[in-house]
DNA sequence: TTGACACTATACAGACCTGTCTGGTAAAGT
DNA sequence: ACTTTACCAGACAGGTCTGTATAGTGTCAA
């Protein structure tokens, strides 16, 4: 329940056996931040959970704002890794492509599933907060993978092609969240082999 | 730019030129919750706009869960009436379901969309708030009129085939707030012709 | 020993939010 | 003429939020 409490005690250690400020902070914020939203957690309940100070927030961040940028850069960072690690499981770019949602199987059936980070955030903050150039990286960087990946596949329309699966990954993640049904998943990807096998119908059919 | 300032003058008219007060606190409610979030829009803003005093919302609503309530409300309402004025065009299930597509391209194109109000309000409300009932309740509409007309439609899987069509529903919804990019609605209904069509099949091959 | 450093704990200012309360105005019904 | 109803205007209480300032603790290195 109270993770920080197994960090006290940190007698006869000459380096730090807790971790420092930084970390618990930002491993705080990710874990509040997601759960129940960055508007809504405010700066106590993080410290709180992190078992840090208020002047420790301050030294380390610029402020809530600089805060929410590093754990929606954090969940980017993660959710390109376990992307990336799913893609090297297979060569060709169709079966690439579906790996996308083969990665977001898992963290749809976790109970505590929440959404998509970045949607969320964008529905809580403002327009100009600067979370949000991260949520457009986040996109950006998905788009430009099935974009590229579909140019590999032969698709008549790359970009058309991509920006459905991106419809279909949104979709998937939206629809989990509101739900509580995890087999959205099972469905957008259902969906995408579908999608994928009628854009590159073309070059299968001309070579046959 | 302040839309009640013409509501003021209300001389020598027997009935009240200027409509009530609960009016046009939804219609502010409505235009500021949606715009920039119910969670970030403050009861002052919703009656400054308004030309309401407070006592005036706390008499005609039990409190801001009451109010955020009423704008779900009135938005899902409006949605349903709009879905079903477009089905209304057409006399095949499968003419239809493309309607609920066809639905959303006008919305999705103006300038000030933010996204499904029902997956907005979601994201930004704590769990336990009153508006998401009608969330679920808007959601759950949705999905069984999709799966009526996929049942109509003779689809193979009437359910999996209405759970795909709203991930894309959802997503072009999603995927048009964050990119700003009206043409999901276009993409999102490309998709769904090869799903209902896939889903079909069988039933039109085994009648050829 | 001294001082730099990273950290904790807590108090506080200033802003904002919701909801209540008081007081005043004007029209409509009786 | 009196009351009711609907409404506006603004003050206020009690809470929450961010961010700052103050004071104290423990560690390491020179």
């Amino acid at each position: 329940m109270k993770p920080e409490e197994m960090d006290k005690p940190l007698n006869g250690n000459t380096s730090s056996v807790r971790r420092p400020a930084r970390e618990r902070l930002l491993a705080a914020a990710e874990e509040l931040f997601y759960q129940d939203g960055v508007q809504s957690v405010g700066i106590d309940r993080v410290i709180e959970r992190a078992g840090v100070a208020k002047a420790s927030l301050y030294g380390n961040f610029s402020g809530k704002d600089d805060l929410v940028r590093a754990y929606l850069d954090a969940r980017f960072e993660a959710r390109r890794a376990a992307i990336e690690t799913t893609l090297a499981l297979h060569e060709a770019p169709r079966d690439k492509m579906l790996a996308v949602f083969d990665a977001m199987t898992e963290p749809l059936a976790k109970p505590n599933y929440r959404g998509c980070a970045f949607l969320r955030a964008t529905a809580e903050m403002p327009a100009d907060a600067t979370g949000r150039e991260v949520c457009r990286d986040a996109r950006r960087w998905t788009r430009e993978l099935l974009s590229g990946l579909a140019k590999e596949a032969g698709a008549s329309n790359p970009d058309v092609l991509a920006k459905q699966l991106v419809v279909l990954y949104d979709g998937a993640a939206a629809s989990a969240q509101m739900d509580r049904d995890p087999a959205a998943a099972a469905e957008a990807r259902a969906a995408a082999v579908l999608l994928i096998d009628a854009a590159c119908a073309k070059r299968v059919e001309s070579r046959a």
